[in-house]
DNA sequence: GTCTATACGCGGATAGAC
DNA sequence: GTCTATCCGCGTATAGAC
């Protein structure tokens, strides 16, 4: 069988994809290239076709996985900062994000890890947290507000997540959304 | 050899104050049985005359883990709710928290893996956190600021833990105790 | 590029001696 | 209560056929 040129690339998005809907849920180090593999419909075998190591998959997939989580966050449809606000926060702090770890964002999900991993997967990590919080920044109209936002939308999922009863859950989601909502209207130019 | 009956609880509270250092700094899952009972001083075949299982050590684990945070929010000497709150905010958003996670709070290096757990251990889980819950509340006279502050600091040693460079990671640290002072100072009654 | 087969080490758990 | 020895499965990575 031939394979096209482009079907190399295209495979690897693929492989990316699904590795990180398995990572984000079971955890990257607890899942094995074999699980990762067979996700994708493959055989272990073929996985080194495409990544040199599982430490080259982690540094692709936490790379991939912020640059979607941030795309996300360029599609907010408002414009005004208050409407901007409100509309990530009733995406992002919802139960549905609690429930479905491998399809939210990587980082309640995975930045634990990534703080354990090697320099070398630390740097892709800044990198590309920092334009996350450029674009945060321009909304908010404050460097600050937006690593504090960063912050407080990530340990909130990180927290309420290991919570087993559903209206806890929800009372911990609200309880963020109204304080940063006031927080962020009130000191708002 | 004889040992005293108070022994085997004494050996339970070393290992387990030892395996949640380990835990906090590599991960829970990532490490073996073999290196807990190694940095205890004993060999892994002792392990099953303390606990029945490794998933029993890390119910017992996150619970002696919560309530030591916990004690130690309640051994800050402040008595006001502003001078509580600026006490803790420079305590807990330290680069010392930052790099010696094993010495650290357990929400930012394992809540994620007490999320992938099974129910069981989110129970105890969810049973100490609110009782965190409840001291919070107590100096911000506020459910939901106390919620938000728990998230709001746990996340933010999540997401700047995992930052390689040193002049960035306080920038984020110091972005949200300026946020969270602002906000609890001004809607403080 | 993907497959099967395999080398080699680590991890969880148990058995039996002291 | 702790030790050594061991079973068995899983995980990373490689080799060679197609």
């Amino acid at each position: 069988m031939r394979y096209p040129p482009e079907y190399k690339q295209q495979k690897r998005q693929e492989l990316l994809q699904i590795s990180g809907q398995l990572a984000k849920q079971h955890g990257f180090a607890a899942t094995g290239i074999d699980s990762f593999m067979k996700a994708a419909g493959v055989t272990s075998g073929a996985f080194y076709s495409h990544f040199s190591s599982k430490h080259a998959l982690f540094k692709a997939l936490i790379e991939t996985e912020l640059q979607h989580s941030f795309s996300q966050w360029e599609n907010n449809p408002h414009q005004t900062a208050a409407e901007w606000i409100d509309f990530e926060l009733e995406r992002y702090l919802a139960l549905s994000h609690l429930k479905h770890a491998d399809q939210g964002c990587v980082l309640p999900a995975l930045a634990s890890e990534v703080a354990r991993a090697n320099d070398d997967i630390k740097q892709s990590y800044q990198q590309e947290l920092l334009r996350g919080h450029t674009l945060f920044t321009q909304y908010l109209g404050c460097s600050d507000k937006a690593w504090a936002m960063l912050c407080q939308l990530a340990g909130t999922i990180l927290i309420a997540r290991a919570i087993p009863d559903l209206m806890l859950q929800q009372q911990i989601l609200e309880a963020n959304k109204a304080v940063m909502r006031q927080y962020l209207h009130h000191f708002s130019q």
